[in-house]
DNA sequence: TTTGAAGTGGCAATCTATTGATGCAAAATG
DNA sequence: CATTTTGCATCAATAGATTGCCACTTCAAA
């Protein structure tokens, strides 16, 4: 994540390359801080709840007014966060068992199955709002909202990038 | 992760306060998308060397000019890295097994364990240049150089926002 | 109708990451 | 010198995340 550039061995780079590359180091180098630190303060600010951040992300998708009442499948789910389906279902289960959501072989496609918050779920979601509102407030104490959109659409941008290294077609 | 503006519960929020709210919901998926991506993409990219991101950064920090000869101390990579001590443990273990780390207790104080590459990990972290800069340069592909500056300065201030959270003194 | 593909679930292995508690050695402070 | 603090390690528990493989149901197409 450090310094690729500082290694003496390889071809010489050109100016433009090695400042490129110069920054990138530094780029990742803070998205995997970032990454971090949200996981960790994310998990705390919704700690009292029994929830993680994950569990925050899935039932946060699933409160969507597009999905509160049929909820999702697994597949969009899976689009929806990007995860692998291995490690959704992992927190799945865990929410399951908490109560907080319920599996559904749902109408048409009998291979689909949906995921929706059950009613202590969305009463759950809703307990979290504050703790949610608050946490982002702090976190973004010191940006502007330019600045934040900025931000969002910058790395909207870097995880297309990403998704297509990851899934080439 | 989304929309803690859509709860029909709380006090009514002004036009403003919604916004940002929206704002933030979109950048922190964002910013988790982005980061499941960073990791799944990451390691397959370091994966041909038995690598994955973090032993990755732990080896760029130990390869930087300044720390290259007499290793970083466990607290310095954890102020670097942003992880935990415990954690951190685990990977410098992994990185010692593979032979291409070493813990040494250095110089002056006592209670310090340097941590720094052994002529092996050298070896491995400048055959690891070449797959390092092909990821970076496929991932920042549709990114001007500018543009990656300015994500990059975001992204540090959002990090240093979030470290203020975690550690408030 | 057989065949194949898609959507899901289950199991296993490995790695990353957190918190919490305990312990120890060395340094700094009273 | 006694006490406290600092730096590090270890053990344990829990959660998140990946890959790979196998199995089952269901749908669609040959």
């Amino acid at each position: 994540m450090q310094n690729a550039a500082g290694s003496p061995e390889g071809q010489p780079l050109r100016d433009d390359d090695a400042a490129r590359l110069d920054v990138a180091n530094r780029l990742f180098l803070r998205l995997y801080q970032a990454s971090n630190l949200l996981h960790k303060t994310g998990t705390r600010a919704v700690a009292g709840f029994g929830a993680t951040t994950q569990q925050w992300a899935v039932m946060g998708a699933l409160a969507r007014p597009a999905s509160r009442e049929s909820g999702l499948t697994v597949k969009e789910l899976i689009a929806f966060l990007m995860v692998s389906r291995q490690n959704l279902t992992a927190v799945i289960d865990r929410l399951v068992a908490a109560g907080l959501v319920e599996r559904l072989r749902a109408g048409g496609d009998g291979r689909l199955r949906h995921v929706r918050l059950t009613e202590e779920g969305n009463r759950q979601w809703a307990a979290m709002g504050p703790a949610i509102r608050a946490y982002y407030q702090a976190a973004l104490a010191d940006f502007s909202t330019e600045e934040a959109v900025q931000l969002f659409r910058l790395l909207d941008r870097l995880r297309g990038s990403l998704n297509r290294i990851a899934e080439p077609e």
